[in-house]
Formats: C-alpha cells, sequence, structure tokens
DNA sequence: CCACTCTTCTACGATACGTAGAAGACTACA
DNA sequence: TGTAGTCTTCTACGTATCGTAGAAGAGTGG
C-alpha cells in the first residue's frame, strides 16, 4: 500500500513530532499550530481524526494502545525510517538501480554528498 | 502532483524500455507481453491507451509529436531521471534529511554502497 | 468526395480519502 | 446503581483520481 493522504500525512507529522503517543483529541487540537491555522486550516471534529487514524493503524502506520482509556496512538516507524523506506520502494520500482543512483546522488546538496560520504566509510552501522 | 496509477506507470515503462517515441497502437500492443499476460492483462482498446497518454501528457510525464500522422509519444524524462526525482520529492518531504539519508544508506546492497562511494568519489558530474 | 484511420469528448465504475453525524460503549460520580 | 458525560465505532457522503471505453468528430489517401 503506497502513500498517505494530506490529512492523514499530517496527523503522522503531529506524532512524529511529539515523540509520544498521544490521543485523539490531543492530536486533534496539535494539527492547529499557527502555520496551520494560516494556511486555512479549519478545526476537524474528533470523529475525523480518529476516523483517520483508524486508517492509518489498518495501513500499518500507528499502533493504538486500548488500555488507557482515550485511547493512545504512537507512530509504529520514525519519520526517518519511513522516508528511508519511501525511498527504497522508489528505487526499488527501477530496474536501473545504478542509473537512478547516480541521477540521485547527482542531485545531492555538497553538504549532504560530504555526510553520505561519512555515512559510507568503514564505519557503516546500524 | 504525485504519483502514476498502474496503467499510467505500465505505459511509462513500455515507453521508457523502448527508448523512442511510439504511436498509440504501438504502445497498445507492447503492453502485452507475455509477463503481462501471464498476470492476466487483457488487451486495452486504443482509446483507453490515448486517454492514459493523455493525461500523461498533462501531467508533463510525455510530450507527443502532433505533426506525424498517428501522434508519436515520447517520454519526457528517462526513466533514472524520473526515479531520482521522485527520491528527492520523499527526501524532500522530511525535515530530518540527514537521518533519512543515513537510514537510507543504512539499508542499501554492499554493492550498490560500493557504487555510491565511487559516485561521490572526485570525478561527480552532470 | 468517400472510406478508413486516428483523435477527442464524454462518461461510468471503483477506490481512496477528507469529513463528520448517529449510535453504541465505557467511566465516574452522585 | 443509574445517569450524565466522554470516547469509540459504524455508517455515510462528496470529491478526486484512475482504469476503461463508446460515440462522435477530424484528418488523410485514393
Amino acid at each position: 500500500m503506497g502513500n498517505l493522504g494530506v490529512l492523514e500525512r499530517l496527523l503522522m507529522d503531529v506524532l512524529w513530532d511529539s515523540g509520544q503517543a498521544l490521543p485523539a483529541n490531543e492530536l486533534r487540537d496539535r494539527l492547529l499550530t499557527p502555520a496551520a491555522v494560516a494556511a486555512s486550516r479549519k478545526p476537524l471534529a474528533t470523529t475525523t481524526v480518529l476516523t483517520v487514524l483508524s486508517r492509518l493503524e489498518t495501513k500499518g502506520f500507528v499502533t493504538r494502545d486500548r488500555g488507557s482509556r482515550p485511547h493512545l496512538y504512537r507512530a509504529v516507524r520514525t519519520r526517518a525510517e519511513h522516508t528511508a523506506e519511501l525511498m527504497h520502494e522508489v528505487l526499488g520500482s527501477a530496474p536501473d538501480r545504478q542509473a537512478a543512483l547516480a541521477r540521485f546522488i547527482g542531485n545531492v546538496t555538497p553538504q549532504e554528498a560530504e555526510s553520505l560520504r561519512l555515512l559510507l566509510s568503514p564505519a557503516a552501522g546500524e
């Protein structure tokens, strides 16, 4: 299953930024950052958030703690993991991985190239 | 504008594999590789292919030569460029690019790590 | 100018997603 | 323990995207 919708992604971002498990109401509130309001995002009904969270659970992006009374939602993977996974997915869909990688590398910033060099040096660890 | 549907992607793959501009009929035929037939893909009406090609044109994935009588369709970017672009898009959607890159690198095959090292060496050019 | 081919227009069904009300389940307090 | 209030689940609708293609229009060759 591919990718996330806009709201789904926003919710994941809130979860990722918070770094902890949160109840639906909290998530609904945190969706209304000043930036979000500026982008004319309206407050959502809690049920809307719950619906989306259910879908995210089905897709395997969040787990919920049904033990706590307001259920607590937690991101399954970190954002970095998610991003890396997606990148691999994209790369995997190309038969010419080498060429794609070459193109990809050709467009990273110098700083990123540098850190990539470091990451690829002998000491590459989990 | 995000990504491609299944058929859209299949058509792009045919165009990319062919490396040349092709008319709709030819594309329709080439869609039926043995592998595709094995995956129980049915023959499509030419209009179906034309519709999808129009959408791909709108999305900027193909250009069409309206001069030739059966219009000729050509991929705008190479598959490698497309893949690399998508990867950058994914990476760009993460605030923690460094972390995402680290994760990404952590999961490439040794062979790919090696070629990445080469790509990042002195002679990195367009 | 006529038949044939190719293209455009229009359309419909399926799916995903944003959105949320209505109804049911659970908790806490009186 | 009954009742109000909170939280969750069920159901549903509107919209966009995409696969699919027929019908009608446009262009070409004889």
